[in-house]
DNA sequence: TGCGTGACCATAATACAAAATGGTCACTCG
DNA sequence: CGAGTGACCATTTTGTATTATGGTCACGCA
């Protein structure tokens, strides 16, 4: 697992620090264990042996130290997506394993991890920035497949691009959004690749 | 406005009863001015000059009556959206039709009518019929517009029709359903025209 | 017989005091 | 000077005693 805390949020002191490791390792397990809500700051200072007082050396507020798990985590998730389109030629493929991907990884985050799903809801619902960023880079994802399908000729190229990009995005959302994957997540599957046909034929040349 | 208590939730007594109509009524405005939390059974009871018990003789629960109150309202925006779509020959305009009304009645609902919204909202997370009714309704609606569209030559007709149809209500179905769509409500206006296109790119011949 | 109810019960909502928590800051100590 | 903290405060959260509410039922009365 590589460090990924991609945009960076409100941080104090240096950015590199030992003990600013220590409090995000202590805040993933607490945070996984526990949940966002019943860790406390003490609780967090406890398990590296300082005072609550030095955490806030480092970080603006809880929240800040919420994001960068939720940040994290999200990380990983865009590595698993990336991961599954790699190496794929077809433009066409590659959005289908996108999609289903995305749906498998938020419902493995559901069932499996729902500590750190809830903080992504939280997120998603506050206007944090780690969901914002993690929308941003798959929409990026989403212009780069149909930027290469439509240079392939497997799309079609009359619609203007960003408006493409933009409703796939708005297709995909509620399955990528913790916040909206929540109502959706019986059926999501099949939703997954219901929608990922119905895209590829609104894309046919 | 008709009458409209379209599947007849759980009901006691005769079911054309002056008292019953008075009842829907009581509730119509207090559900709608106060919220259904904050209206008490005996609210009702009072405001119709019976007592409480007798509120029992007719409906099942409160919730029973949170159903029909629930069931007229989108009954309502059912019939505002039919109207949205009759007399409009082509399917694909028709389609964009829907979509926009729909778009805008649940906007509506949510900014001016909010304590019904939640009615709304309360009636699609606990899976009472009403939301479950309207949902279907727009499926079908759905279909006969695709059904007709294919008819007339105006939308391809490989794909079989029911999975066309699932996923176009897929796309829909975010703004559709009362607990997804207060997620999407900045730039509903936009999506439904984008999704529409993107929709009506997926059905062309 | 059938419309209508007061009295009753289990559970849910409310109110509110007490405890816990997020966050700050002046200060210590090496 | 800078790593580290105890004491402190305003705001939430929690526990709980009390009230209100949804729902039933045996009964009254025309």
């Amino acid at each position: 697992m590589m460090k990924a805390h991609t945009p960076a949020p409100q941080l104090r002191g240096p950015s590199d620090h030992d003990v600013r490791d220590q409090i995000v390792e202590a805040a993933t397990k607490y945070f996984g264990r526990y949940g966002y809500g019943k860790t406390t700051v003490s609780d967090l200072a406890k398990a590296i042996g300082f005072s609550k007082a030095y955490i806030y050396k480092f970080f603006d507020s809880k929240q800040a130290i919420g994001e960068v798990i939720c940040s994290n985590r999200l990380s990983t998730i865009m590595a698993t997506v990336d991961e599954a389109v790699t190496g794929v030629p077809a433009a066409p493929e590659r959005l289908r394993r996108m999609f289903k991907a995305l749906v498998e990884a938020g419902s493995y985050l559901f069932f499996h991890d729902r500590k750190l799903y809830d903080i992504a809801a939280t997120s998603a619902s506050e206007s944090w920035p780690s969901v914002g960023a993690y929308e941003e880079h798959l929409k990026a994802l989403v212009l780069q497949i149909v930027r290469d399908g439509r240079e392939l000729g497997e799309f079609e190229r009359k619609t203007p691009l960003d408006e493409t990009v933009n409703a796939i995005y708005l297709v995909m959302r509620p399955y990528i959004n913790p916040l909206l994957l929540q109502h959706n997540l019986d059926n999501a599957a099949d939703a997954a690749t219901q929608l990922s046909s119905l895209i590829l034929r609104s894309l046919a040349p």
